[in-house]
DNA sequence: ATTTTTGCAAATCATTTGCATATAT
DNA sequence: ATATATGCAAATGATTTGCAAAAAT
């Protein structure tokens, strides 16, 4: 229970059950963004038991508590990131993969701008960036 | 050659073929925002003979002359939406579906602020906004 | 004539589902 | 005890690919 995802699964009146547990400890090994398959694989190989229909359905389900986001590359493949629930922006280094978090202010700037202009009543958003992290860029 | 699609296609140097003429034609008479699947339905129905994967590759090259654009819905579907050529973000109405291009001022200053914020350097983004449109809002 | 494109069917990849069994509460 | 979650294998859906035939340059 010291582990946040657990914490929240059990807040929101989840079972803590072993395969969760072991798909929450995958996800804290991360260190950036990751896809499905790779989830499945990890899982495949570190912990063996685990169906592949259960990784999902645990990923399933901490998208739907907003422990992790489900992100969209820039190839358009689906990818997922671990974050703090509510907060729902990032910056994915397109060198070493680690996101950052960002904060609202800029984007309800840019909602209230867009909404202005358009006419539209803005509802969901997806704003997703991509670059070069400081260390990447050291490292470049 | 008066269809933006043909012209495009042709000025990069791409054959006009049949298929690719009738899927442009499909695209133009699109309001909102479609599916690959929506497409290829269209096509078997009002084009029948063009090939599935045609209707994909025909896309794919669409896409990679930025004359259509990948979006991904709330959902996590994929969808496409034709657009010009260079411009690129949407406002995507949650109503009827169709979607209005918005100019990049809003989103300079807003890559800007992240990059100054978190030390990242931006290089792609992905930003799609979701809403309902004047027409719709009206329409309640 | 030559190169590009097509259509088809089969292959691949990703994700979901049914259901009997196991597990957390 | 009882409701929820799991594992498996099969189903579904989306997209891609190989290749011989057809069409555009």
């Amino acid at each position: 229970m010291n582990d946040p995802i657990l914490r929240t699964l059990d807040a929101a009146g989840h079972r803590l059950t072993e395969p969760r547990r072991a798909v929450a400890e995958l996800l804290d090994g991360r260190p950036g963004h990751f896809s499905a398959a790779d989830l499945v694989a990890d899982a495949r190989l570190r912990r063996p038991g685990i169906g592949r229909a259960t990784v999902f359905r645990a990923l399933e389900l901490f998208l739907a508590l907003g422990v992790v986001e489900r992100i969209d590359l820039p190839s358009g493949e689906h990818a997922y990131v671990v974050c703090e629930p509510a907060h729902h922006h990032h910056v994915v280094c397109t060198g070493c993969g680690r996101s950052t978090e960002i904060d609202d202010r800029g984007i309800r700037a840019l909602t209230k701008k867009v909404a202005k202009r358009t006419g539209y009543e803005i509802g969901r958003h997806r704003v997703e960036l991509f670059g070069l992290c400081p260390d990447c860029r050291a490292a470049g």
